[in-house]
Order: C-alpha cells, then sequence, then structure tokens
DNA sequence: TTGTAGGCGTTATCAA
DNA sequence: TTGATAACGCCTACAA
C-alpha cells in the first residue's frame, strides 16, 4: 500500500493525501474525512523511508556506548529514548566494547544511515573522526566522558567535587591512611575522580602515599588486586576510596580471597552497588543520576535537532551525592 | 555528496559509481580504481535510506522490550546487535516499561519504519497486532516469553525443567516446608517456572499447601510481602523457591526488615543475583543464559533475514543450569 | 565494458 | 481547494 494507492481509492490526487497525512496545506473537511476513512480502511503507513529521502532527514539519533549492558548506561539511555519517542525519532544503538576500532566502524555505519545527531561515550581513540562529524553538521553530544580538546556538547557529572567529598567524609571519620583505587586515566572520569580525592586529601592535610595509590582499570579484576597490593603493605589502609562500583565490587572479592571480615576495610564507592542495602559493612556509596542525565541530554539534543545552535556547552549537570552507610 | 557528484569528478556515469560500490556488474581494473581514488578523496558515503527505498529493504531490525535498564534482556540485546552490525542491519530499541498501550505504539512507529524483522518480548497485550505484523510479511521473533496461540518463532529458557529442579534440590536436603514465590501468571515464564515447580514437589511427594503459595508481581516489593507472609504463619516455610531475582532481593530485604538472620533461611532463585558471591547466606541460584539466547536469536533472525522461510519454531534452547551455594 | 533513463514512495512547487 | 509533476539518491534493465 502506497500514498498512490490511497490516492487512487479515495478518488484524489496523491498530493491531497500528503496534505492529510501531514495537515499541511488545505484540504476540505469532507476530502480530508473520506481520506482519513480510506487510510484506516486499508491500514495504510506511510513510508518512513521515503519521506526521510524526500525531506533529506532521517529522524534517526545515534547513540555510542563501550558497554550495552551496563544498566548505568542503559538507565541514561533509556530516558533519551523515551523523549526521542516522542519527537519521532528513532536511536540506534551501537556497543564498541571499549575499542576504539569498533567505535571506528560504528561511526562509519551511523553516518551512511545519515543519522541526525550523535550520542557518544567514547573510548577516546577517534577524535579527528568525531570532531569531522561534528564539523559536517551532525549534531555531537558527548555522554559522561569530557575530551576537552574536542569543544563539542558534553553532558557528565561534576566527577572531581564528589569524589572530595568521598575523601572529606572518610577524613571526617578520622581516617588517616586512606587507599585510592583509580580508573584508567585516559578516561576523564577517571582523571577527574582521582584529581578530586587528591584535593581532597591534600585539603586534609593528608600527605599522598604512593603505595596508596593503586591504579586500576574499572574492572573487578583490579579491584581484586588493589587489595591485594594494599594487604602486602606494612600498614594497609584503613580506608578506601574506590572509583568506580565493578572495582568495588572487587574490592570485597579481595578481602573475601584474603579472609579478612568484610567490615574491616570502611570503603566509599564512586557508583553505588545495588545490594549494598542488605550489606552491613562499612560501604559508602556515591549515588549517580543516571536519570537525570538523560533527560539533561534528551533536552538538549531535541533543541539542537529544532535548530537551536549556540554555543557548544560542557555541563557538569549533576553532583552526585553521597549515601552514608 | 551524493552519486552524481562522484560521476562527475570522476568522469563516468552513475551506474559506473554504483557498480563499484557495489561490487555487481563488470568495471575495468583501471575505471574501478579510479572512481574508488575519487570516493576516498571526497571521503563520499553512500545514502543507505536512498539505498533502502530503491531496494525496498530497510536493513532495520526492530526490538522491543519491557526494559531497557535490565541487564538480563541487555546481555541478550548486545549479543544480537552484533551480530546484526556483522550483516549490516541496525537496531531500533523500543522500551514499553512492561505497558500494553505504548508496546502497541512502539510496533506501530516500527512498522512505519519499515523494519525487517521485530524481536519482541511481548507484554502480551497486543497479540492480534503481533499476529498481523507477522502476517504482513515482517518476520517476528518472540523472545524470551512464549506465547502458544501465536504460532512464531519463539526462543526461551527452559523454565520448567529448571524449576523443577530447583525443587529437587531443596527436598535432596531435606526440606519439607518449602515455600513458592511466583510472578505473574500472564507471562509465560512465570507460569511455567510455578508449574516446573509444582511438578517438583509432587514428585517429591509433598502436598502442595496453598498458604505457601504466595503470588508476587516479579517486582522487589512483593519479594518483601512474600516473606511477611510467611513469617506469621504459624510454621513459616525453611526454604523458599523465588522465581526471579528481583523478588529474591526482596526476599532478603523482607528478612532484614522482620530481624531475622539472612541465613535462617534456605532460597533458591530463578536468576542470580550479582552479589552471591559475597554472599555467605544459603542462597542458591539458576544461572540464566543471555548470551546463549542472543546469539540463538542473533542466528535465527538472520536466517529469516536471508529468506530461509520454514516453519516456525519454538524452540527452548537453554537449560538453566542451578549453581549451589 | 559503460551509459541512459526510469522508478522506489514521498513531499513540495506550481498551476489551475 | 486540489492536481500534476519534479525532485530526493540510488540501483538496474536495457542499450550502446
Amino acid at each position: 500500500m502506497t500514498i498512490k494507492d490511497i490516492a487512487r481509492e479515495a478518488g484524489v490526487s496523491t498530493a491531497t493525501i500528503s496534505r492529510v497525512l501531514n495537515s499541511s496545506g488545505y484540504v476540505s473537511p469532507e476530502v480530508k474525512h473520506h481520506v482519513q476513512e480510506v487510510i484506516r480502511k486499508f491500514n495504510y503507513q506511510p513510508n518512513a523511508i521515503a519521506r526521510s529521502l524526500k525531506q533529506e532527514k532521517s529522524r534517526s539519533v545515534g547513540i555510542v556506548l563501550p558497554d550495552m549492558a551496563n544498566p548505568y548506561f542503559m538507565r541514561i539511555s533509556r530516558t533519551i529514548q523515551h523523549r526521542c519517542f516522542q519527537e519521532g525519532y528513532h536511536l540506534l544503538f551501537m556497543d564498541t566494547e571499549e575499542n576504539p576500532e569498533k567505535e571506528s566502524e560504528a561511526l562509519q555505519f551511523l553516518l551512511e544511515k545519515r543519522i541526525e545527531a550523535l550520542i557518544l561515550a567514547s573510548t577516546g581513540g577517534n577524535l579527528e573522526q568525531i570532531q569531522s562529524i561534528s564539523d559536517s553538521g551532525t549534531h555531537v553530544i558527548l555522554l559522561d566522558r569530557r575530551f576537552p580538546d574536542l569543544a563539542l556538547d558534553t553532558v557528565s557529572e561534576d566527577n572531581r567535587s564528589a569524589a572530595k567529598c568521598a575523601i572529606a567524609y572518610l577524613v571526617d571519620k578520622h581516617h588517616e591512611r586512606i587507599g585510592l583505587v583509580n580508573g584508567p586515566q585516559t578516561i576523564s572520569t577517571a582523571h577527574e575522580r582521582r584529581e578530586g580525592a587528591l584535593i581532597g586529601l591534600e585539603e586534609a592535610g593528608i600527605a599522598i602515599a604512593p603505595d596508596l595509590l593503586y591504579e586500576g582499570d574499572y574492572t573487578r579484576e583490579s579491584g581484586i588486586a588493589a587489595i591485594r597490593h594494599f594487604y602486602q603493605l606494612e600498614k594497609p589502609p584503613t580506608a578506601v576510596f574506590s572509583a568506580n562500583n565493578e572495582m568495588t565490587f572487587g574490592i570485597y572479592l579481595g578481602l573475601q580471597e584474603l579472609g579478612v571480615p568484610l567490615d574491616a576495610l570502611e570503603v566509599v564507592s564512586f557508583g553505588d552497588l545495588e545490594f549494598s542495602s542488605l550489606f552491613t559493612h562499612r560501604l559508602s556509596a556515591i549515588k549517580q543520576q543516571p536519570q537525570a542525565l538523560g533527560e539533561a541530554i534528551g533536552e538538549l539534543l531535541i533543541q539542537r535537532l529544532n535548530g537551536g545552535v549556540g554555543e557548544a556547552r560542557d555541563q557538569q549537570i549533576v553532583i552526585p551525592s553521597l549515601i552514608p552507610f
């Protein structure tokens, strides 16, 4: 069923059908009514692809993530998806598995699909490509991870402040030997969390012991490794700040492995563990706000798609808050 | 940049460009080489929308889920997405929030986008619409939840067998008062798990006490409610089979609320809780296999898209396995 | 081996 | 108020 078939059935021209479909131009009430009848009768659905071609608008948005099974990213995405659906856009999801090559292929693929906008939590491995996508007129919004070299719209959380608070919290509880389990420093979130933590220590007048800085990579395994490292020190830390939830999980697995009671160590985790409410141990968490992030991105996205140009803005919209155990 | 521009730049016709792009028809090595040069030089990317219109193939697949932030569904989806990407297809995700009306709108939306196939974990509220989508030629694959009325391709897990095993496991440990926390019986997974559990009890010669059957709805809250119910009985159960992980979580929250030690109750959960390895309590889980499901769906999908018609098959591909605590 | 031209299903510009 | 028609960018007979 095409618009031509409907036109023939209704005894009018395709132009009239199009006008009815899009409520554009003038069409007499009687004709309009009749056309709608015919449309209903044949259960006609306009072809969005043809429409896209004609209007040179795909009404699609690409979203490229390092891990589609990560609830944090998916809570953000879900919110964006709802907003997009409302506005008649659809999302093309791509999973890079944190691999720059896959990211590059995904971007190429999406360009051929003529996405109107790109939402991206980048691996950081394709910055020139990303810049050129933006230059060629596709709206780009960076998600979660910042790349200051890029001068693109960015929506992220205020990692630095939150990390600083985490340390202040531990200092307040009289900890002096505080271990830091960091993420990969090429990713802005990890970098900023580390920076915030270091500032926090400095403000508390605590000297930074290199032994207590463990460079992890956001994986569970590196949490385990951090604990192995800390507990072979002469004086293990009495508290630990972990830069993400996966590593926090690893920290507890590590303690378990070493036979250390899980509440022997006070922990603050950037990003909550779902089950922390069942835990009786001394685990506090910085609660992230994926939904707020998703809303901000959705809002900005629609604004950009509707032609609101303006300067690229680097928004750190949420200050994640610390939930004591 | 369109194919015409490239043709002009290369001094050949659009047909030749098209032939080079698609490696179809004959084109002399020199011309081919030259054309490729020009394409590279101008960084030309063919317009997938125009191609779709002409070929009457959108190369897109719709995937409709009750919850995009649920890691179980997303692990399945991620696997499917990878397979689709390999084959040049892209996925359009829709989140229904378990709401039949949203599901219906989402299906309508996807039809206008001319998806070639639909993957669906349905709410069950739009069965006629789904059947008509299949009838009109769009491949449909039902995911996770079965609807025997529909005679459509279905890929799910063998809930019945797994639930039966769970009960056998508890019986083996000499439990005689076993509580059942069920899911919403309109969803096949819940229905089948309940059925399997009842068969297990029957085979063990244990009479089914109505007091020990709690009808929940797959939410955390109903897990809590189940515990409140069980612990007001004269003789609470000594073990519980929980039909999904959210309710299992609720069960522990409920125990915590009542001040009952978490290891006072032996629990088998359909679907693992991520943190169960940190738990010292008597929690066993039936481990689901989202990746295997995703692979099976991806395989079937590509087969259908490539014209493999054949009978609709109802595959229960995985027998989830029980992991003792 | 390459080119010409028509059409995929829409929308939008003119005329009528 | 409505209709005829030319695009949109690509593919593909059919010709040459």
